[in-house]
DNA sequence: GTCTATATGGCGATAGAC
DNA sequence: GTCTATCGCCATATAGAC
């Protein structure tokens, strides 16, 4: 049977877990059951299969929100749609958000470059459409990074959180932190 | 000389560029320009060196805020100004801010929960005040999580947003990221 | 396409001289 | 308090059998 897949699958969850300098191949290996030699027939080094599995794993994501975008809805009602999709699945989808994160973190420019052109050109720009609709006078950029950060913020927090005055099991609930974001957003501080 | 303190300084350096893994103590000690051995002689392993090193960090940070809060301005003043001071020290010490990052990605619930007790406690207390008094109807957990979200975060997906639309120069400067995150938290969306 | 065996080098950590 | 020298191990990567 051909391993390919299955060494990206776990290699995905594991380098979202332990970084790249973090996860050994031996580990890897390992973990799937197979020889290291095994990896090393599918893949020339570590650092291609490094990329090769985060492209993998960047891959089907961009669908999940392709169906919210064309629904005939009003714009308060679409972001609200927005941030409960996008928490839900970032909280379902950790590994995912682990491996956003470190991306991230690391800041290869080439990488960032393709990143914002593949997966999250398209979602992005509607966000813009958005956020001109929403906050006619801001700068749509900014204000759509703002959605963004409410949303992938308060879960990235989470660790730190849990230790912090005032902190509550429903905080992590999502359906929580959505209604949450979407009044702060669209009502204001006082709605 | 006692190099104590050099080598936490390199350290706290090399930490937040390549990561616990992605750093050894061969590379450090190189850096710098001693032995390895040297820093055996002042840290036990490698490990109590980054714990040592993640606490030296913090531990003049604490104080950038303490001003801050005593001063009798309203509560949007302070707003404003917790905005704007944060916004202005995290992209002065990107290491710091990268070190925080690191940290929150590893989620050790020992260290976070020292990370919160001694470094954020009192900050997050005033910021939970001042969440109270400007967004009454709302939770004041979440809403003091929020503003920090928009702040940081904000700045973390620079490398990124740097490559989505509608990303110009500008957006990368403290003063316009803390006009733009005052103004849609103090006014919401319209304002 | 998968394996066992191994080459080569860097790793964390230590011994012992100065 | 700092160094040189070294141990034993694990890392990435490859050779070659099946």
């Amino acid at each position: 049977m051909n391993l390919k897949e299955p060494i990206l699958t776990k290699a995905i969850l594991l380098f979202a877990e332990k970084g790249f300098a973090g996860l050994s191949m031996r580990q890897l290996a390992k973990e799937i059951g197979i020889s290291v030699a095994t990896i090393y027939h599918h893949f020339p080094d570590k650092q291609s299969l490094y990329q090769e599995a985060v492209l993998f794993a960047f891959s089907d994501k961009e669908q999940i929100f392709t169906e919210l975008w064309d629904r005939p809805s009003s714009a308060e009602q679409k972001l609200s749609d927005f941030i409960r999709i996008t928490t839900e699945f970032l909280v379902q989808d950790r590994d995912f958000h682990r491996l956003i994160q470190r991306e991230i973190l690391d800041a290869n420019p080439e990488r960032m470059r393709l990143l914002a052109q593949t997966v999250f050109k398209k979602q992005f720009e509607f966000l813009l459409l958005l956020s001109a609709e929403l906050a006619p006078g801001r700068d749509t950029h900014l204000t759509a990074i703002s959605i963004v950060s409410l949303v992938k913020h308060q879960l990235e927090m989470l660790p730190l959180r849990r230790h912090l005055f005032g902190w509550k099991p429903e905080h992590e609930a999502p359906e929580v932190i959505t209604e949450h974001v979407t009044g702060l957003l669209l009502m204001g501080p006082k709605g």
